[in-house]
DNA sequence: CTGAAAGCGCTTACAG
DNA sequence: CTGAAAGCGCTTACAG
């Protein structure tokens, strides 16, 4: 037998303060409806053991009844975090950054979380700007997908959060050094992976283009194709060594410029699929042959590589797999496990045309 | 003189939620410091006018001394609305859509406001799943990117939302149908403008690439084509018409298979960048010469298409006019103004090497 | 197992 | 111009 108590209200609700918004069940409305008190509304909606079947049922019909979703502005305040983390990433428009997005925010959504998007457009003054109102904003967490080496000015902005209970996770790049669990590819065995590749081709003067300097991503990509040049025979030649950022035109301009000083090689390790892409754009513009006069291997593993003339080699990418990474980071911190410092993801040689 | 008051505090505190947060200030805290009520800071902080200029800067002080942050959460409760914009958007992955992303948050930063990311995938049960909760989570409104025609299954919820008050505009997509104020490119005068460039080089057979039915922008494009075809002399063939979805993939495959079934055309209008790329693969896989044989002509204007072999001519696309549009709709809307129903963007022919 | 009560941190009529 | 008070919609010790 159902027990039927008076409707329970514990206040008395205001005038709408959004005159154009249609009133809104509340948790007190479900209440009366299920008879019930709201805190046990609450109990239901969050799944504690302490509630008879019997009176979930006539909660969670009522639930239904009104149609019923909970404030989440409310429990957030209530519970002192929000539900919601905020994805800071190098630059948005690199498909190597919206297809991480694409992936986080999935999985995210997974666990019922939101994504809030912030773009920095390599910007370091932008993270700086944006890492307090992480705070303010009482997020969950912050996961950090960026392009560029972050300064020593970032790192009490870091301690900020942490002390505050934010998650702080790195994608993309070993901030360790930060104290913050990083999920990255792996570099250096991958460029190596990729120059044996090109030896193995016989291809013997092999230009490297891409940033070094200032991208530790960079840098271990350079660590990984340098060791490969030196290791057997000394094929290395810092003629060939091409420190540019991570852009179509840098690509081009850089092999272009080398061309044109009559620089001679035969293969290209390029940093990104994007440099490779105008790497083979600058050889398609003297009239060279990919691979016949010069093999191209890039980075990333980038749909687009299928279609360029020739299609692209590369090496690939997961997002996929750091994102469930991540997602797996989350789980555990939610069971009070400290997560991984460091996860790394393979990347694998796609043999295309190109080398 | 500065009269110098008793702390008011309005409430005691309640022992810590979150053990591992510091405690941050509130605006009671701030209250105290500069000894005026939490409802002057709370004035102060939002600008009202009737607040001593003497009064402020104690405020402000205090503001500044405590490093205080005001709690969104706490905001958006009594304001009965968050400060963030959902961005729908149809595949983040694909260039047009980040490009659009990245120029949207940050005009939307600009104004103050947080973009919470949803990425589609093309689903429309995505969309149908994520309304709903726009609603619960009190979003200030919801922008739709959206890539395919949206069913009559959405209206409804659509609806639900402007009841509710939230802001809804389309961008990219004219959704006036459904009484969304949208922000579009003209599509039809730009392929227009292409095949017409096409046809004053002396192109005759000119084909058709890309998504019609089921995007209304394709169908528009699709409609610009014909009517340039089919105005002086009548040069449409349905033959050289391929509708095909907006992928590298399609592009190369429509192609190469009319290749193989010996169509005969010299020129291609592409209804996007990356339709045009995969064209443009599978005309060199067959070793045509592009533009001797076949001219090629995308939409999109994207970056990538600068280092195509030979460069994508192509209509330009403009990201950031676009989400400046929706920022001044944004402030319209905050004085009150309805926003205009269609607002419409111009695309640009950009000329390179590929026609 | 469940209610009554308190309070998260703000903002806004309501007075004066 | 500014304070005292109430309340946004939840959740969680505290009792029983």
């Amino acid at each position: 037998m159902v027990r039927v108590r008076a409707p329970i209200l514990h206040r008395r609700r205001l005038a709408r303060q959004d005159p154009q918004g249609a009133p809104k069940p509340t948790v007190i409305d479900v209440a009366q409806k299920a008879g019930v008190s709201s805190a046990t509304v609450s109990r239901v909606l969050n799944g504690k053991a302490s509630v008879t079947a019997e009176t979930r049922e006539l909660v969670l019909g009522a639930v239904r009844k009104l149609g019923f979703h909970p404030n989440t502005m409310a429990q957030g305040l209530r519970k002192g975090q929000s539900n919601t983390i905020a994805l800071l990433v190098g630059d948005i428009e690199q498909t190597h950054f919206s297809s991480l997005t694409n992936h986080i925010q999935s999985t995210l959504e997974q666990s019922g979380v939101d994504l809030l998007l912030y773009n920095l457009g390599h910007s370091e003054d932008r993270l700086i700007n944006f890492l307090p109102r992480a705070v303010t904003m009482r997020l969950k967490g912050v996961v950090l997908a960026l392009s560029d080496d972050v300064s020593k000015a970032v790192l009490p902005l870091l301690d900020h959060l942490r002390e505050n209970g934010l998650l702080v996770v790195a994608v993309g790049q070993n901030l360790n050094r930060y104290k913050i669990p990083s999920i990255v590819h792996e570099e250096r065995a991958a460029a190596h992976t990729a120059v044996r590749y090109l030896l193995s081709q016989e291809r013997r003067k092999i230009a490297y283009v891409g940033r070094i300097k200032g991208s530790s991503v960079g840098t271990e990509r350079f660590r990984g194709y340098k060791a490969a040049l030196s290791q057997p025979s000394d094929l290395f030649d810092p003629n060939l060594v091409w420190d540019v950022a991570f852009r179509y035109a840098a690509g081009r301009d850089a092999v272009a410029r080398a061309l044109q000083q009559g620089l001679h090689f035969d293969g290209i390790q390029a940093g990104s699929d994007e440099l490779a892409m105008g790497a083979l754009a600058a050889l398609y513009d003297r009239g060279l042959n990919v691979p016949k006069d010069v093999a191209v291997i890039g980075f990333g593993g980038l749909e687009m590589g299928a279609y360029t003339c020739p299609s692209l080699t590369s090496m690939s990418s997961h997002p996929d797999i750091a994102a469930e990474h991540l997602r797996a980071i989350l789980r555990g911190v939610d069971r009070g496990e400290a997560p991984l410092a460091l996860t790394t993801v393979q990347r694998k040689l796609i043999r295309r045309q190109s080398a």
